[in-house]
DNA sequence: CATGAATGAGAATTCATTCAT
DNA sequence: AATGAATGAATTCTCATTCAT
C-alpha cells in the first residue's frame, strides 16, 4: 500500500528531525530508522526539505480538523471554550507528538516555508474572528487579550519541549491552567 | 585588539544564526558577513560549534547581569516588579537582539548543549525562590503562577520571533501586557 | 561487484601512497589514480587511514600467507631455508609489490599503528623459534645469529627502495646473497 | 647569537620530525616546541622544506666528518676497520640522534630531495672505493660483499628504529655483531 | 517497487606563509 | 630580531540526489 509507505517514512522522518534537527538529518540516516532504501524516500518526495514539508502540512492539517470551529464566521465561547479544551486535551493524549512537531517546527527551513509564523498560522487565521470575539465579549482590550491569549498558548508549548521528562509541571497545575485560561477568556462580561 | 576582533566575529555570527540558522550558515558565509577571511574564524574559536557556544554564553551572560537580584535569596515584590520591568524594557531597547538571541537559542545544537533549558535556565536557577515568593505572597497555587508566569514570558519571546516587523503586536498593548503581568505576579495578598 | 571495487581502489592507492607518499596524496589524486570519484572511497573505506591500514593487513596477511611454516611449533633448517627461499623468490617475482609495500610500511602512521614494529611484526612472531632453531643447531650466540639474520632481510629490503631502477645490485649478486644466507643460517652443526 | 637560534630551531624540529612526521607537524606545533614565534622560523630557514632540508644536510655532513677516511682514494683494511667502528660507536653514544635521524630520513620529501639513496649517500660515494678495496684483499665477489655490508649497515640502523626502547638487542649481542663485520669485512685474504 | 553504488558540489578545518607592528 | 594576526588554498569528509539493476 503506497499510502501506509508514505506514512511510515514520514513518521520516522517526524521522530528523527525533532530528536537530531531536521539539517542534522542525513538521508542515509533517515532511511536506516524507516527501514527503507536510500532510493525510496525519492519515489515518495521530491526531496528532503520536500519531505519535512509534508510532515508539517500533514501536521498543520492535522490541527485544524482538531480545532476548526464551525466555520460561520462567528466565534462563540462556547466554540473558544471547545479550542482551548481541545488544544490541551490533545497535548495531554498526543505529548510526544506536540513535542516533536514543535521541535520540527522550529527548524529555520519549515520558519522560512511558513512564511516565519508556524506558530501563529493558526491563530492568524483566526485572529480577526479572536478580536471580534473579545470586542463582543465586552473586553475592556481585544488586541491584549489576544496577545495574552497568544503568548499562554505558545509559552506553554515551548514549556512542553524544553522541559526534560519527569521534571516538566505536574499535571494538576497543567490542568488549573487550562481552566485558568478558560476563565480569562471565555468569561461572559457582566 | 584581539578583544573586539572576537566581538566583531560574535556579533556578525549572531546575526547570521539567526537570520538563517545555525545549520545553514557556511564558514565562508560568515567570513564574508564579518569580513574576515574564513581562516581568522578559527584563531579566535576552535570550532562553528565554539563560536555558537560562546555567543550563547555571553548572551546568557549578559541576560544574568540585567536582572540578577540582590542575591539575598530571598525575593520581594518590588524584586520581581524590576524583574519583569527591566526584562520587558530591555526587550522594547534591545529587540534586535532579542530576536536573534531568541533565534539562536531554538537551534538544535544549542538545546543540547544547554542540556534541554534554554529559555528555563534563567527561571530554573530561580525557580525555588519564586515558589517560596509566590507562596510568601499567599498565592493559592504558587506552582500554578509559576507555570503561568513562565508561560507568559516565553509565550511573549516566542511571538516576538514569529511576526514580521510591521505586524507584530502594537506597542501600547505590549506595555499593557506588562501592567498585567505585573498586577497578576505582585499583588499583595489582601 | 563490491568486492573487486576495494580492491580496485586498494590497489590504486598502494601504487599512489607508495610513489607519493601517505601524507602527501590527497583524496582528490586518489580518487583519479582510481577512476573513482571522491565521495566512493568513503563508501568501501571510513577514512584515508583506514584504508591505509586495510592495504597494510593484506599486504602483511599475504606475506604471512607466504611464509608460515607448518606450525609445529619447532623449526627445522628445511623450513628455514625455505623461509629464505621462498621470501627472496616472492621478491624477486613481486618486486614492485614489495618496493610498496616497504615504502608505506616507511610512513609514520603506519609504524604507530603497528605498534613500532612493522618490519618485525613477521619475525617477532617467530622470534623464540628462530632463537631455539639457532640453539638446537648449536649455535654459539642464538640472539648473534638472530641479530644478524634480520639486519640482512631487512637490510635488503631497504636497499631495494632506495636504489633507483637500473641501478640496483645485479641479479647474479642477490642469488649469492641470498645463498650466503643461506649457508650461514642453515649449515648444520658439525 | 644568530647561529645558536638557528640549531635551537633545528634541534626541536629534528625531535619534532622524527617523532610526529614531517608532514603531521605543522609550523604552529614547531615554534610552540622550539619556544619561539611561527615568523621567527622564516627569518632563519625560507620554508618548511628548507628547515627539513637543513636538518639532513647537517646530520650528513656530521656524519661524513665522523666516517671520512684520509682520502688518499684508496681503503686499506685499517679505514675500513675504522669506518665500522666509528660508526657502531657513534650509534652508541649518540643512539637518540640516530633514531631520529634515521625516522627523518625515511620521510618521503627527503628521500625526493636526496634523490632515493638516503642511506646510500654515504655509502655509494666510497662505492667504487669499497669495490676496490674488496677485491685488492681477494675477496672472490666483491660486489657480494658490497651487497652484503650495506645490507647489514642499514638492517642494523632500521631495527634501531623500529624497536621499542627495553626491546632492543642486548649490547653484548650489538658489540659480537660489530666483531663479526669487522671479521667478516676486513680479514686479509690468505 | 526497491536497492544501494556512484557522483560531485560544498562543508568544516588546517596550515604554510606573509607582513604590519 | 621577533611577534602573531591574517590569509586563502588545499584537504578530508559529508550528503542530497541520481540511476542502472
Amino acid at each position: 500500500m503506497r499510502e501506509s509507505r508514505r506514512e511510515q517514512i514520514m513518521n520516522a522522518a517526524l521522530e528523527l528531525f525533532a530528536r537530531e534537527g531536521y539539517a542534522n538529518c542525513s538521508i542515509a540516516q533517515l532511511a536506516k530508522h524507516a527501514s527503507i532504501s536510500k532510493g525510496l524516500m525519492y519515489n515518495y518526495f521530491n526531496s528532503k526539505e520536500a519531505l519535512l514539508i509534508a510532515i508539517i502540512e500533514e501536521g498543520m492539517q492535522d490541527i485544524m480538523t482538531m480545532i476548526d470551529p464551525n466555520h460561520d464566521g462567528i466565534l462563540e465561547p462556547e466554540e473558544v471554550e471547545g479550542f482551548i479544551r481541545t488544544t490541551f486535551k490533545s497535548i495531554r493524549d498526543n505529548m510526544q507528538f506536540w513535542i516533536l512537531f514543535i521541535n520540527v517546527v522550529l527548524q529555520p527551513p519549515v520558519k522560512e516555508f511558513l512564511g516565519g509564523k508556524p506558530f501563529n498560522s493558526v491563530m492568524e487565521r483566526f485572529g480577526p474572528r479572536i478580536l471580534d470575539y473579545f470586542e463582543r465579549l465586552g473586553y475592556e482590550d481585544p488586541m491584549l487579550e489576544m496577545l495574552t491569549f497568544s503568548a499562554m498558548i505558545e509559552g506553554y508549548g515551548i514549556l512542553l519541549v524544553y522541559f526534560a521528562p519527569g521534571e516538566e509541571f505536574p499535571p494538576e497545575t497543567v490542568r488549573k491552567f487550562e481552566n485558568r485560561m478558560l476563565e480569562m477568556f471565555t468569561r461572559k462580561n457582566t
